[in-house]
DNA sequence: CAAGTGTTGTTCAAAAATGCACAGGATGGT
DNA sequence: ACCATCCTGTGCATTTTTGAACAACACTTG
């Protein structure tokens, strides 16, 4: 059973009872509504319309057909509504992800939005695997690094990501402070375990120790902060990570370009909808409270 | 929401998840999925999938259509099946129209009928109004007379309604019968109210006597069979009219030329159907017992 | 009884939808 | 790293669909 406009046809014949009514309901030609019935006709087999000179009457069949494709027009109505209204205004789903190192910020941000939408639902991933807009995976990403130029992507600028120097209480009575640049070779180092981390500070740090003043490597923030808290050494953690462990200091003054930008990406599908501009609203003048 | 095709097409992408694939899947060129989507999205004002080069995936517009496209797929398709099989077998409603005169006859037929097709549902419909065969009043029209000549009807001979001329017990206790042609015309007549009767034997009677020795004129054959039964006169009766009524003596020989011919009337829309090539081949087939 | 209105149905020209060919890009396997 | 494959997307020729005009018919109304 293809074209379904046919049945559309059909459905205002019957409704109509004649040719002629349908066709000015449907703003077309009533010889089109005729070719239509005869094909429709023709090829279920079966007369839909008994045709007099008075206009059309429905046979068994048509009466059929009249019943399921009114229940179809109806479901079709509510169907155009719904989605015209979805993307007028701000509700349904939203799905957001980032860094993990993020959900320290992010998480109450996305509360108050949807405190402030009750209609919308949040979806807020975060995973070591990246979440693809383009597949439709997310609505709104945050990057860190350098800007994104995916072709379909829409980015902005979002907030730089403050970075500290941080070390644990037990490790600065073990080791001390440094004293200043030149001292950072003698103390020993927390890092990430990837080696090609682009991160600015990570290749700051580099530049300053050698590889083996690293004493502890690991993947993730979240296992970065725990090595620095347990004393292992001195380690980059973001202001964040910082705020939710005790005992931790900061060991030196932050520097400007250990600063990771952080991006705002959408889909340039999605980002012209209001769900979509409102997040993004919501999460800037979240950051601006952090600069 | 008019355009049930492209509904229809993006249906097939969001189960598809490729152009493509619903391109094959609906017989047809894959740039005129895309287009297809492209209207459907421009009209809606929402982006109903999110492309890349994998495919489309659903937005939640398009997942909310997904879902009712799919349930209006099944209706659909269940209505051609209903559809289909609705004109192959015998069964639905069988209306039929005839003459009041006919009761007597053709309600034993039906009966039978009915029986043989258990899914049969049988309307018998006799009225002073005629009913329209092209306004689908009826399946089959059983019609007096001349051979109907419409357009749109096929019309088949079915058999003579064979007429005599009968009087009551008391008429002849009181007139005696006619002993031939010549002596009719001292005798008294019940005949059909409407001065313009076609029936053969209407007209035959018109030649043999004059308008005064109808004494009693009444409308339908009931009336008249009533009229003849009282003594009213003699009068012109269908033998099926005649077995319903008691102390009714044939006064004259059958004539040839007064047996009114009835013709099997369908709708040409309607008579290819098995339904009604059934019931006309019944009817027949009844038909033959009485010749 | 006759004119008028509203209907279906058919033919031909115009418009629109479709198919085709090709380009461009992402992905997965060798 | 390269190639093969599958996907989307676009311009152009073609086919299909549609629209306009007209004819024929039935029913209503004056």
């Amino acid at each position: 059973m293809d074209n379904w406009d046919e049945i559309r046809t059909a459905y205002q014949v019957a409704r109509a009872g004649t040719v002629s009514g349908a066709a000015v309901a449907m703003g077309v030609h009533h010889a089109t509504v005729i070719r239509h019935i005869d094909a429709l006709e023709t090829r279920l087999g079966v007369k839909l319309f008994q045709r007099h000179a008075r206009g059309y009457t429905t046979t068994e069949a048509g009466l059929d057909l009249l019943q399921v494709a009114q229940a179809t027009d109806d479901q079709f109505i509510q169907l155009a509504g719904r989605i015209k209204g979805q993307g007028a205004g701000v509700s349904g789903e939203l799905v957001v992800t980032s860094l993990g190192a993020l959900s320290q910020f992010l998480t109450p941000a996305l509360v108050n939005f949807q405190d402030a939408n009750p209609d919308i639902r949040v979806r807020y991933l975060t995973g070591d695997r990246l979440f693809r807009l383009e597949y439709g995976e997310a609505h709104v990403a945050i990057r860190a690094g350098t800007m994104p130029d995916q072709p379909d992507n829409v980015v902005q600028p979002f907030m730089n990501m403050r970075i500290k120097l941080v070390a644990s209480d037990t490790y600065i009575a073990k080791h001390g402070l440094p004293k200043d640049d030149a001292d950072l070779v003698n103390h020993w180092f927390v890092a990430q375990d990837s080696v090609t981390s682009r991160a600015p500070f990570t290749q700051w740090l580099r530049t300053i120790v050698s590889e083996d003043r690293i004493v502890f490597r690991t993947t993730g923030n979240r296992n970065i902060a725990r090595a620095v808290v347990a004393g292992a050494g001195i380690g980059f953690l973001s202001e964040f990570e910082m705020e939710c462990h005790e005992g931790l200091r900061e060991v030196f003054p932050s520097r400007d370009d250990w600063a990771g930008p952080l991006w705002l990406v959408t889909h340039v599908d999605l980002h012209r909808t209001p769900k979509v501009q409102a997040v993004l609203t919501h999460l800037k003048s979240a950051a601006v409270a952090y600069v």
